[in-house]
DNA sequence: TCTGGGGTCCTAGGACCC
DNA sequence: TCTGGGGTCCTAGGACCC
């Protein structure tokens, strides 16, 4: 059996950790630039505000009701979880906690005996909250699907199921798959949502009764059989262990378009910085380095409600793997240059590394002369922005004035991670 | 005026090989 | 005019996740 373990409207929780007189207020949190609502506690969603909406469209809503607005503060909710996820590992055993994402996980019961599920999961449930003042739900079935489904049901019916929803009888797995439609599973996006609903199947009960071999031919080859199987209770996703990042992407919208090549490499070398750094922590190395630019130009699109301009991309293969930021600086930025074009304006670049592979195994190329400015010197430079004010030392290419940051407009402090922010008694 | 920022896995098809 | 039958590796793009 299986437990999911969900945050409950994850970063507004943690605003409120600090700010408890917004306790059963509502609340949201903005996307980077302030630009869409990422998560809302209940009482906002009582009120109607919608989801990855934009935020200057719901703005009258809010101001109307006065709820409470946060840009995302990732430094904090960043440590919040690890603290949520480092208190899950210390009550089921840290090889049978799998961190799913920010905000979620997945614990492997098997060691718990079947009349006592219920029971785990309410201490789980307790503990966390106790420990860190985050609410989660709890979601408890034979695969990690209908753990995901039971999950959802949790979370609808709070008061009802004390926010633990346990699926370990068929009868349960029934009519919880009855009660669902396909687009509420997990691994149904609104693609496949829409051909079921065209074949005339609504719930996850109808799906299950699909055989995996149509599975197989119309819902995704293997993704769609491994997805019956899961509804049937036989397990097709396994626990994951932790896994070096395949990919690594810093990129961002950027406060104003600009327009200036200057700020577009001073944007790009400080987000390949932020990527090596990345790469580093997990002790990893790249070989390719992807370079993207977005203009605001208009484009014709298939939904023209949300309109990126055109993306312009290069990339390039570094002659050997590196995780060094001067290394990867020089060809980011010279890629950057061969995208830019005169006169357009941008909104958004971002920088991708690749074909990533440990640091103790790169392999030298007979060609390159591999000097380098040296691990200890990347080390110290991670050490000392760590530990202090993020950006103390950088390099000069990343400039220092940054008009193309974005807007972060109603910021709360970094209560955990850094001193001088740290949360007042009195 | 203003619309995140990450990731994963899978498949199809092309290039190339014998 | 006729034109096999495998393989592998790589990439782009689709679909999905939070």
């Amino acid at each position: 059996m299986y437990a999911i373990v969900d945050c409950n409207s994850f970063y507004c929780s943690c605003e409120r950790v600090f700010q408890p007189h917004l306790d059963e207020k509502p609340v949201v949190v903005l996307s980077n630039n302030d630009g869409c609502i990422i998560s809302r506690s209940d009482e906002a969603k009582a009120i109607g505000v919608g989801m990855a909406g934009p935020y200057f469209l719901a703005k009258p809503l809010i101001d109307k009701h006065g709820v409470e607005v946060f840009s995302s503060n990732y430094n904090l909710y960043g440590d919040m979880s690890r603290r949520v996820m480092d208190t899950l590992k210390s009550l089921a055993g840290e090889n049978n906690v799998e961190v799913y994402s920010v905000d979620e996980a997945f614990v492997n019961l098997h060691f718990i005996p079947q009349n006592k599920l219920r029971e785990f999961a309410l201490e789980l449930r307790q503990i966390v909250e106790l420990w860190t003042g985050v609410k989660v739900s709890v979601g408890v079935a034979p695969t990690k699907t209908l753990a995901k489904l039971a999950n959802n049901i949790s979370k609808k019916h709070k008061i009802k199921t004390g926010g633990v929803a346990v699926l370990e009888t068929e009868e349960k797995i029934r009519k919880a798959l009855a009660l669902t439609q396909v687009k509420d599973l997990w691994g149904v996006g609104g693609r496949s949502a829409k051909k079921l609903f065209d074949l005339k199947i609504y719930t996850g009960w109808d799906l299950r009764q699909m055989p995996e071999e149509w599975a197989r031919k119309n819902l995704g080859g293997v993704v769609g059989v491994r997805l019956i199987k899961e509804l049937h209770g036989k397990e097709a996703i396994m626990m994951d262990e932790y896994k070096d990042k395949k990919m690594i992407a810093t990129t961002r919208m950027f406060g104003n378009a600009v327009s200036d090549l200057a700020d577009i490499k001073e944007a790009v070398a400080t987000y390949t910085a932020r990527a090596a750094e990345k790469l580093r922590r997990q002790n990893s190395a790249a070989g390719v380095i992807n370079v993207f630019v977005v203009t605001n130009e208009k484009e014709e699109t298939t939904a023209p409600h949300f309109r990126h301009g055109p993306t312009y991309s290069s990339h390039i293969i570094l002659p050997y793997p590196t995780s060094q930021t001067n290394e990867l600086i020089k060809p980011a930025v010279a890629l950057a240059g061969q995208l830019y074009q005169q006169g357009k304006k941008y909104k958004k670049a971002g920088v991708i590394l690749s074909s990533i592979v440990p640091d103790d195994s790169i392999q030298g190329n007979l060609f390159e002369n591999q000097k380098s400015v040296g691990r200890f010197l990347m080390e110290q430079i991670d050490n000392i922005n760590f530990s202090m004010r993020n950006d103390v030392v950088k390099f000069a290419s990343s400039g220092t004035k940054r008009d193309w940051k974005m807007r972060k407009d109603f910021q709360s402090d970094r209560y955990t991670t850094r001193w001088e922010e740290l949360y007042k008694v009195k």
